[in-house]
DNA sequence: CTTATTCTTGAATGATTATTCAAGTATTGC
DNA sequence: GCAATACTTGAATAATCATTCAAGAATAAG
């Protein structure tokens, strides 16, 4: 019928997303974007409709990536309480690798642009409704294993979580220090945990 | 000698913040601060050399701003323990103020510029150090007074607090929700009181 | 081969940007 | 009144931005 694509759509969408989240989205230009994908201008808009249209393209590759790798992680321990400390550690960890300050695409778009750009807030509100909701699962299923307390709210303790968590990725911007995070986990598995 | 300025420096510093908080640096245009301060281009460059040195103005204004409000707070309560209490209902009350989704200039900053200008990030770290400082004086003063038991680190638990300030800033920017904001805070003063 | 369809290319467009500067205006000391 | 000094003004500048589009290239159907 036609000519086909030379180029592998979700390859650059993992690209631009790199590009978003490395320098934010006010401050890619669509040369850059050119640049990372490989694309010129015209193709790109044929693609994308426009920078915003391949923005939420990259959001929602990070979104789908964000729950497999906790998918992932729910997968390798039988204690939800486990599972919950290491999903702390790993993002621990990663903010603490130097030189990557890069933070979470999805904290730093809903700083960015929430309040300017109603049709990514609802992404990102939409985004951040489905973590609260993978959470709750967690403490749900450990408040049945016993290692939270089953009279304690499971949607309140998951707010108190993502919490943390959203503070972990602001740290990540300033000066991620292994001693702090460490001090962040206790102080939530203490809350958690508590009699 | 000369002619005198005809507007105030505080007065032009403290209505450029007002724009740079509501809109974020990238998205404030010279044209923005010139409309809100009511200085033209010129006496703008000549008072404030850029508008990064206008910006980083605007960053040390809220931040002295930030220190006397919480000054102020803890002149109203001889409990350290009841100090923070109401730092945090502070903050939620802020961020629940409906229509006001600016966050914290300074976690917005952060996010937004941390990673790009190295001038700006250095003026958010002090920022921090001196925030985290605040806090563990209010830690230890509660220690002192019996609250928190005092075998407990107070940096490792300021760290934590302030963790979860970050957080509700985060928080602001999506949905604002006072049973979110409620459990965070109770969730924060059980670990601090932990046994 | 011909035609229809779609993809690719990259220069052009027009808007917006931060910044500069020369000309005009007010104030002070003499 | 006369300089000297410093502030104000706003148009000009040059760069950068997102977006468009006409022309060329590849593919598939008939």
């Amino acid at each position: 019928m036609s000519r086909a694509p030379e180029y592998n759509r979700d390859e650059v969408i993992h690209k631009a997303m790199q590009v978003f989240w490395a320098r934010g989205y006010g401050r890619t230009s669509v040369t850059d974007l050119v640049t990372a994908t490989g694309l010129k201008p015209g193709s790109l808009y044929a693609a994308f409709g426009n920078k915003q249209g391949l923005f939420v393209a990259a959001l929602e590759h990070y979104g789908k990536r964000f729950k497999k790798r906790i998918q992932q992680l729910a997968e390798t321990d039988r204690s939800a309480l486990g599972v919950i400390r290491t999903l702390l550690i790993t993002i621990a960890d990663e903010a603490l690798q130097t030189g990557h300050q890069r933070g979470c695409l999805a904290v730093n778009s809903l700083l960015e642009l929430a309040s300017h750009e109603p049709d990514i807030a609802r992404h990102l509100e939409a985004h951040n409704e489905e973590m609260l909701q993978v959470i709750t699962r967690l403490v749900e299923q450990a408040q049945a294993q016993g290692d939270i307390r089953a009279e304690r709210n499971a949607r309140a303790l998951s707010a108190f979580l993502l919490n943390n968590i959203w503070g972990m990725q602001v740290m990540c911007k300033s000066r991620p220090n292994r001693a702090a995070m460490a001090a962040i986990i206790d102080g939530i598995l203490v809350s958690l945990t508590a009699t």
